[in-house]
DNA sequence: CCGAAAACTGTACCATCGGTCAAGTTATGG
DNA sequence: CCATAACTTGACCGATGGTACAGTTTTCGG
């Protein structure tokens, strides 16, 4: 990495720190070029204004989260052909990967922007709009894999299932956060998987005869 | 209502909007009082720093949370004598009130407390820290009874269930702003309804022998 | 109707913050 | 080796945030 670009990471890093800590209008240009220890200049030269900074952070947060979901759920498919048991191995795998965060999940960027919208132009909000649809999608297809092989044991529009697994994993990281217990966020998402195993599952009898 | 009270209520009311939409580090005291109508010292007499604000906001709305809970659980209660049918209403009305909301649900106090939390006291966050264990609680209990009738269809912890529900919702929430589409919210907590009829319906055989 | 407390107003103050500007310095790649 | 990227220095500005304190109006019980 170019010199010029490890700066800007680094300021990104440390301003994505303080923006989950403490929110965004909270986070003074002040404090971050203190801990990047560079100066006010140096921080303008990279960003023309705090806008552009949030810009930034957004974009790299979604990046690095497509990454991790292509990651979990692509080796998820390498271990099973089955879409359930694939998509049932991506979500422990998921779990797993929460649950393994040192300090726990140090928030979702995109939570904090929508709590936080009246400060953000509508372009930022453009890009967290598309972000979000295309995990919904995500998760929606592979729902749809899954209900092309098993009947699902309720009547529920299948994308309102698959944006459930982001609001959980969202209301998840609160309250792991609000009681201060990292684990919740893994056994929410567990219990997530609880439900695609019950909306899926044949009854026993069925269950049976399937053969593996 | 007395004078002073109803100023005080006034500012919260104000000071809850403009937090939910801009975060508290954002939302400055000068624009609360220009929206109130009174003076800087005005404010200050009734609440002596921000933070007491923020305390005061806090305590306002698990109140008022913890009233909406009561009253619909408590008519869904009246409505069926069967615990696991008077849940499922309960979710419904929920699901309804919700829906009902003029602009979509503001915003839940407690999520953008949490992300914020360097901004409180440890005094803040143990006031939510009880409201949210209380929640919880209130939902684990109902599940409880629940489960002493109908036996449950997956091996899941109820307290991770009843947790659950929180987490919907204030994932409901955060994606129906992310997406600016005020019915994900309800969607999602008939999701979670939908969790809980698969997890405690028994099957269609035993179903069917089941009295009304 | 009076006096005391409650509910404010007026004004002044200072640190901080976002942002700008101009000029200079250092490092790096082609 | 030189042009450009990647900064530093330092000064400045207007706005805002929170604080302090003295003064004024309103309310209400006795």
């Amino acid at each position: 990495m170019a010199r010029g670009s490890e700066t800007r990471e680094r300021i990104l890093e440390i301003a994505e720190q303080a923006v989950l800590a403490k929110g965004f209008g909270a986070t003074s240009i002040e404090e971050v070029i203190a801990a990047a220890g560079i100066t006010k200049s140096g921080f303008f030269y990279h960003f023309k204004d705090k806008n552009e900074l949030a810009k930034a952070m957004l974009v790299r947060y979604i990046a690095e989260n497509d990454r991790i979901f292509d990651d979990l759920f692509g080796r998820a498919d390498e271990l099973s052909d089955d879409p359930l048991q694939s998509f049932l191995i991506g979500l422990k795998l998921l779990a797993e990967a929460m649950a393994d965060l040192p300090n726990g999940h140090p928030g979702c960027l995109i939570a904090t922007y929508c709590y936080q919208e009246r400060l953000f132009d509508r372009e930022i909000r453009a890009i967290y709009q598309t972000a979000v649809m295309r995990w919904n999608d995500r998760f929606r297809s592979a729902l749809a894999r899954i209900d092309a092989s098993y009947a699902p044991r309720d009547a529920i529009e299948l994308d309102r299932v698959g944006a459930m697994l982001s609001c959980v994993v969202d209301g998840g990281i609160i309250m792991s956060k609000a009681l201060d217990d990292p684990r919740i966020l893994e056994q929410q998402i567990m219990a997530f998987r609880s439900y695609i195993k019950l909306l899926f599952t044949p009854p026993l009898v069925a269950y049976e005869r399937e053969p593996a």
